[in-house]
DNA sequence: GAGTGGTCTAGACCACATG
DNA sequence: ATGTGGTCTAGACCACTCA
């Protein structure tokens, strides 16, 4: 037989096509964090192709980051992982470059109306009814972040609930837990302004100290917003080094 | 005859070789920006391998960075481009998101012997000569960026002797035009601190006032620093957002 | 038309993980 | 032993560029 059925109307690669057919079911929830990719040689049959193309689409998966693969155990969907996102702005290890953690204080947590810009952020009807979290985070006893997390009050019910002994250092994996939203991804966007009073004086600064603020806008797998965060900074703790090409 | 021939002891796999081999005759000059690598086929003569795994070698610098295809001319060896790195940090878009380039004004150019901590970054020895650049970048005539730029007198004399009027915007064409040194990559390292009275005064700040600071330790191929520079910057100019996972 | 990269096939054997 | 991913072969034809 000749080496060639590839019989294509002029569309894209197989390859391609069905990279972008795995993608898909990775972001409509239909393969979920952890789960197995079916193995290459069956996306090939499924597919139709050779197993070398079948190879390819899931290399351009793991070139992107969404799945990883176990040799001799299978290709799985990768978890978010934020460890190297806020942190790496602030000076997080210590004189052995050794990474540190953060220890989070709950300051409280209330339902409010959404302010108008936080509500289209979030995509959600003005007024909206949202969670407001309020927390400081330490390493070392030292206030490193004062952070405003807003989230859609329906679908993070359960927090409102949850006794403040019982929340951890990190939101997401309570997020996924109690509520069931998986944050999948996130914008960061790094400026700097005046500190208000409130956030101030958790960093121990006077009112209107310039620091650094960061806002966060994380997404779900099917791009659906889930959360926005402003956190605050101090500027003399503030430190990124990044490589160019 | 049998598909494998790849008789290996034990080493790394044949498509990684060839391109370790690929990437060190780029390091080592043997093959500078803007030349092209010997085709695919004739890579796998070369080093006695099928098409395929020499594409994979090639398809490991692509992925790196280091070379670029083009469709039916060549593969070719990459320039570094700096357009996206310390701008990002900037507002430098419109209204639009359209990117704005900023003009340089040249605002000295002396010599002067090492101080210790920039000998130390650029790897000369301490008191060495020195050329230092100072210069303000501005957009619309707004100033964004006071640099002050560090450089090994003996490698870059020709700058000396050039007038005011032909230095352009960018700095590192007439580096390699004008000097031979070709800067290959950077490190950036972002943290904030008070301005002193001259990048203050031409940022239009008051002295002590608190400005990001940038500094570029800029290599060339060989990882030999070439080139060391501090960049400051309006806090209420600083932006930055990006993707994580 | 000759040469380059881009896609694809249909196999092979190896290395690793698991039952 | 079976199934998975990892490496590799030896071709094919297509799409693009350039002389």
């Amino acid at each position: 037989m000749q080496a060639n059925t590839h019989r294509d109307d002029s569309r894209s690669p197989r390859y391609y096509r069905i990279y972008q057919a795995l993608l898909s079911s990775i972001q409509s929830g239909g393969l979920k964090p952890g789960d197995s990719l079916p193995s290459e040689t069956s996306i090939a049959q499924t597919h139709d192709v050779a197993p070398g193309t079948a190879r390819k689409a899931v290399d351009m998966l793991v070139d992107r980051g969404w799945v990883e693969r176990q040799h001799g155990r299978g290709t799985f969907v990768r978890r978010a992982d934020f460890s190297h996102s806020l942190a790496r702005f602030f000076r997080l290890t210590d004189r052995e470059g050794v990474q540190l953690h953060p220890k989070s204080e709950l300051l409280g947590i209330r339902e409010l109306p959404a302010p108008a810009d936080i509500a289209r952020h979030l995509e959600e009807p003005e007024h909206a009814s949202l969670i407001e979290i309020e927390r400081v985070r330490r390493v070392d006893e030292l206030p490193l972040l004062h952070e405003v997390i807003y989230l859609s009050r329906d679908r993070f019910l359960p927090l409102l609930s949850l006794p403040a002994e019982e929340w951890g250092d990190l939101l997401y994996p309570l997020y996924e837990q109690l509520c069931g939203e998986v944050v999948f991804r996130a914008t960061d966007t790094l400026s700097a302004g005046p500190a208000p009073a409130g956030p101030a004086h958790h960093l121990g600064l006077s009112p209107g100290s310039q620091v650094i603020e960061i806002t966060r806008l994380a997404k779900g797998y099917d791009e659906r917003p889930l959360e926005w965060r402003l956190s605050r900074g101090r500027l003399d703790w503030f430190h990124y080094s990044f490589d160019i090409r």
